[in-house]
DNA sequence: ACAAGTATGCACCTTTTGGTAAGTACCCAA
DNA sequence: TTGGGTACTTACCAAAAGGTGCATACTTGT
């Protein structure tokens, strides 16, 4: 007996629920983008720089099957669609914020992090 | 010219910058429960249930090179080591929690989210 | 006529990530 | 002596995640 691995096949606490939700390259900064509100699909790939257009669509659709954005087809000719936040996702959202603000507040620290781990890469590298 | 992809080799902002420091399918959950203090590492490993060994020391590590946890080897004769947050690790894991609090909040809601994508796989999956 | 922009789909491939299983060195208890 | 606990390490592998490039269908600007 001793330990049973996950009685409940649940979540370990709260954070872990959120976690599964929110775990994707982008998805933070997705939800985190459309809290302030523009939401075209366009625009959301000229925000979020770097993603591609496959992950971010395949993103974007997880985000809707998990009732955390919203996604609205105008059908029109040249196609226009775009993408808000549920409430759920809204709420989700924010409460990343606190994570945005630590990374503005360290950012200095951080980027010396970083470059350190760069500079040790670049040295012992193979 | 048009959009030069990233003026500064830097984050996009805030929020980017944290997110590369708590990338990693266990950092958060570790850094969370660092917050409520016990700290040897076989506690670590019975509280972040499901991490292997390898990988739980990987990230260790990771987030001590990156200055947000502190190792403590006590050079004792059967191992004992101990982690601890930096004080820069102790706010970047207070900006966790209200992800914690949020998945407790909606822990229902994302139940059911998780209940709808495993009842869809069972049907549709290959 | 042709390029570009709009929002996606799809096939294919590489990288990253994480997991398993085994081993190390030492001690204590049965 | 065998077994268990401590804190790791290493080699090997499988799966997931993400990226690239091409295609669609239609419109507007040059």
């Amino acid at each position: 007996m001793s330990e049973p691995p996950s009685p409940v096949p649940g979540f370990s606490c709260g954070l872990d629920a959120t976690l599964r939700l929110i775990s994707g390259k982008w998805k933070p900064l997705i939800l985190y983008f459309l809290l302030q509100g523009p939401n075209r699909y366009g625009a959301l790939k000229r925000a979020v720089r770097g993603v591609s257009d496959k992950v971010l669509i395949q993103q974007l659709k997880e985000l809707e099957a998990d009732d955390v954005v919203k996604r609205t087809d105008y059908r029109e000719v040249p196609p226009r669609v775009d993408y808000a936040l549920t409430p759920l996702g809204r709420s989700l959202a924010e409460a990343l914020v606190p994570l945005c603000t630590w990374g503005s507040e360290n950012m200095a620290e951080v980027s010396r992090i970083f470059a350190e781990r760069d500079a040790w890469r670049d040295g012992t590298a193979p």
